[in-house]
RNA sequence: GAGUGAUUAGCUCAGCUGGUUAGAGCGCCACGUUGACAUCGUGGAGGUCGUAGGUUCGAGUCCUAUAUUGCUCACCA
């Protein structure tokens, strides 16, 4: 029998295993309709944190739904390689046991790669299980499996020959310390104290010199122009003429361009061709030499003269501004804050770098995404809507994405150079001499092809066939650009169709000071902690209910703690059914024959369901859980149970009980799956050997009834408690029942039973509601404190005059729908009667 | 600079296509251990829904402006 306290501890022990054992959590049953969901793959670099917690049990929670419902649920599990931040980390981990990554050879760093990901995937296996997630690991999926190696071969090389995917030299984001280019959504730009240094670039062979301002001095060695706008009267006349380039003293030519703006500071630019994005296209209108001076590693290279070869980027900086103060050169140095590009994974400034990378040519792709979106059939769905601003935003601005990564850990891009010749295919070119590109790509750009590469593509295959478009996608808006987007584009190129039809989009985890949880803040929460303290349901059904789609949530363990109250409160509502139903057989159960209380709590059992239902269909979690909570406490738990207690020998009560308890259980499943089949496998009787296996209850139109009466009789009984409170009427009290009407249920609720007899206090009162009416005598010395008649009497006064100053407007009582205007008039009569009644008392 | 959210009770948040006297949890106050639960029960206090206009018979909800704050994107060398 159940405990008296409910013990998440003892309840979640062993069952997860038993599911997977026995195969619940397997998809593939083709007499269904199929609903597949894959899960966003966890980096493999470390621990799943809370906001992993949460995108996983919303998944949860609507896979396990759809299974109950009858739904051959396909929910894949896999991980992804992560490239830039998983190197970073084996890296990190080889030279804190003294070894140089660098200098190591790729086959064995590979091996170390591997071993670490083997470590890291066995620690979110376990977490997802404790989480209670019903993925089907037959189909488990890695990013860098053989399947999905192939996928992103052929995806490539078919870009390629469709001159969708090139190879070219470009200003790309670069990551000096990881040593890799970087695409755009991997810099983050953060402000930073900086400084304009004012410089004098002397005119050639004059005294005279134009100020140029910059934020980056040590880059004047990269310097081959110096820009003015064609228009600026100031500097029109030096169009074509030279100045120096201080220190190297070089001859450098000023260039008449747009892009320098005669607003902005002195309206002189230095050109720097290989490292500004801006320079980089003015050079090419220029046919500006290019020339690059730094190393892979952020350090000045030859170019910059003897005395900088080698020293860091920012020690340079400082050097160079010491020198050019000693040589007059500088003007002022003018303080500002400015925003800098720095490495999502490393955090070290980003340096815009000329390199040759590999480009994914965007256009086309995202206008054909842009097309589908207007199409209502073949879009992706956003839940909310709002966020589909935010991809359909990206594809009317982005542009070509670099894909290579000077990395190790990823897939080789699949290209062969031979002197000159170059050759891109799934396969390794036949002949002699080939080496293939170093490099590997975009750990994004395998991902964007994950909805369908788990699934078996580019192999057409019944998997594909009946599980794709994937139903549903559940992700943050911050992953978005990331990645929805991708596969959006993807997909469509490659399939034809969106990768999913609805993208169930969440916000972000906060600390309760609102702050993003990080590291650095050390504000993070471990999941794992908090499911040892209250339980994977009480975590679940927290994190899917707290906030409504798309919102933010501030993590608050006090929240959590009252989460647990609530299964703990059906904890014990279920210990008094299972208490009351023991020796109840399937023969016996029987629902003929309701008293009226039973019919109220089937009512509102159904009311909750079909809600229930409605919202989880609609993917608001939050209003699926209130509705459910709402339920449980207080119809159930609060109401009904109070009222079965007068009746728990009567075969209907025990099968009302049943039936309710059941529903419930059956409902809440989703998100409390731990909980409830613990509870289930103590009914007396059960059509399945588990709760996750069972139906999703429905409503039932033959359990629908009027509950007007039984609701009227708890308002009489809130307050005649009411009433007794306020007048400190206590324990001892004599009452006269002054209506015919029956009072069952409120003499049971009030325990008014033997409440006739006895003595009559001096002090009186009428405790009257609708058709029920009770007379309350006590002893008070000072009677004169019974106001609590006055007060409704005012209420009602109050209410009668506002409603019969609406009804007399005729403005109202001929627009608005007639139905609203009827209630009103009913309200008015309702209340006039009850104050006619209360006066006469 | 552009886009997009938020602003409702002390705190954290709900509030669907506009409908009467705006809800919940936590916290607070009073009372209460009757055999599911004191990790509980009963009752209560507490909000002019950021501000100013407008549309409407009727606005937390729609429109305009504005303030504060968050996020995304783009940015000035």
């Amino acid at each position: 029998m159940l405990e008296t306290k409910y013990d998440h501890k003892r309840v979640e022990k062993g069952k997860y295993e038993n599911w997977k054992e026995k195969g619940y959590f397997k998809s593939g049953d083709t007499t269904k309709k199929p609903f597949c969901i894959v899960i966003p793959p966890p980096n493999v670099t470390g621990k799943l944190h809370l906001g992993h917690a949460w995108d996983t049990s919303i998944q949860d929670v609507l896979i396990r739904y759809k299974r109950m419902c009858g739904y051959d649920a396909l929910w894949l599990p896999g991980m992804d390689h992560a490239g830039i931040a998983t190197q970073a980390k084996v890296d990190r981990k080889l030279r804190e046991e003294g070894m140089d990554p660098r200098s190591m050879d790729r086959e064995e760093w590979l091996k170390k790669a591997w071993a670490w990901k083997d470590e890291y995937a066995s620690n979110i296996h376990d977490q997802w299980a404790t989480l209670g997630l019903s993925l089907d690991y037959t189909k488990e999926r890695f990013t860098l499996d053989e399947g999905l190696s192939e996928a992103v071969r052929k995806v490539f090389v078919h870009l390629y020959e469709e001159g969708l995917i090139y190879r070219g030299e470009r200003i790309i984001n670069w990551d000096p310390e990881a040593m890799t280019a970087l695409s755009n959504e991997e810099v983050i730009y953060k402000d930073v104290e900086g400084a304009f240094y004012h410089l004098k670039y002397f005119i050639e062979g004059s005294d005279e010199y134009l100020e140029v301002a910059t934020t980056r001095p040590e880059t004047l060695f990269g310097d081959t122009a110096v820009a003015v706008n064609p228009n600026d009267e100031r500097y029109k006349h030096l169009i074509g003429k030279n100045v120096i380039l201080p220190i190297l003293n070089e001859k450098i030519p000023v260039v008449g361009d747009e892009h320098a703006d005669m607003e902005f500071g002195t309206g002189v630019v230095k050109i720097t061709p290989a490292h500004d994005p801006n320079d980089f296209e003015v050079g090419n209108r220029h046919n500006l030499e290019r020339k690059i001076i730094m190393n892979p590693n952020g350090t000045m290279n030859a170019l910059c003269g003897e005395k900088y070869d080698g020293m860091d980027r920012f020690a340079c900086r400082e050097a160079v501004v010491k020198d050019l103060e000693e040589q007059g050169i500088l003007i002022r140095i003018e303080k500002i804050t400015h925003n800098v590009g720095h490495s999502e994974r490393t955090d070290v400034m980003v340096e815009p770098y000329l390199s040759k990378q590999w480009f994914v040519r965007m256009r086309p792709l995202a206008d054909a995404v842009l097309e589908n979106q207007k199409n209502k059939d073949t879009k992706v769905n956003f839940w909310p809507s709002r966020f589909e601003k935010i991809m359909n935003h990206w594809m009317e601005i982005t542009y070509d994405w670099c894909i290579s990564r000077q990395l190790w850990w990823g897939h080789r891009i699949p290209a062969w150079y031979r002197g000159e010749e170059v050759y891109v295919g799934v396969e390794e070119p036949k002949g002699e001499g080939w080496i293939q590109d170093e490099d590997v790509l975009d750990t994004w750009f395998s991902s964007a092809l994950w909805p369908f590469s788990t699934l078996g593509w580019p192999e057409g295959n019944e998997l594909i066939e009946r599980y794709y478009p994937n139903n549903c996608l559940v992700t943050g808006y911050d992953i978005i650009p990331f990645w929805v987007n991708r596969m959006t584009f993807q997909g469509l190129h490659f399939t034809g169709k969106r990768p999913f039809e609805d993208c169930i989009i969440h916000g972000l985890i906060r600390d309760k000071e609102g702050r993003k949880m990080s590291k650095s803040l050390g504000n993070g929460v471990d999941p794992m902690d908090v499911i040892e303290a209250y339980g994977a349901d009480a975590l679940r059904y927290y994190l899917t209910t707290e906030v409504s789609a798309g919102m933010d949530l501030k993590y608050d363990e006090d929240k959590v703690k009252s989460t647990w109250n609530f299964i703990n409160k059906l904890w014990n509502a279920s210990r008094f059914v299972l208490l009351n139903i023991e020796n109840l057989s399937e023969e016996e159960f029987t629902l003929d024959g309701l008293k009226e209380e039973d019919e109220w709590i089937l009512s509102k059992l159904n009311k909750a369901i079909s809600d229930t239902r409605k919202y989880l269909d609609k993917y608001e979690f939050n209003n699926a859980g209130a509705s459910l909570y709402n339920f449980i406490w207080n119809d159930f738990c609060d109401n009904y149970i109070e009222m079965a207690k007068f009746s728990a020998d009567d075969v209907v009560t025990k099968s009302t009980l049943y039936h309710v308890l059941s529903s419930v259980i059956r409902a809440i499943s989703p998100f409390m799956p731990y909980v409830s089949e613990e509870i289930y496998t103590m009914m007396p009787f059960k059509k399945c050997d588990s709760i996750m296996i069972d139906e999703y209850p429905t409503y039932s139109k033959e359990y629908d009834f009027d509950t007007k009466d039984v609701d009227d009789m708890l308002e009489f009984v809130r307050l005649f408690r009411t009433f007794k409170l306020e007048n400190g009427v206590g324990k001892e009290f004599y009452i006269e029942y002054n209506s015919k009407a029956h009072y069952r249920i409120i003499t049971n609720l009030l325990k008014l039973d033997g409440k006739t007899e006895g003595q009559k206090g001096n002090a009186s009162y009428d405790v009257i509601y609708k058709e029920y009416s009770i007379s309350v005598f006590f002893n008070k010395d000072d009677s004169s404190s019974i106001d609590a008649a006055k007060k409704r009497i005012s209420e009602l006064e109050d209410s009668i005059a506002r409603r019969k100053k609406l009804l007399s407007n005729e403005n109202y009582t001929s627009k608005a729908p007639q139905d609203i205007v009827l209630k009103d008039r009913q309200k008015l009569q309702e209340e006039e009667a009850e104050l006619e009644k209360l006066r006469t008392a």
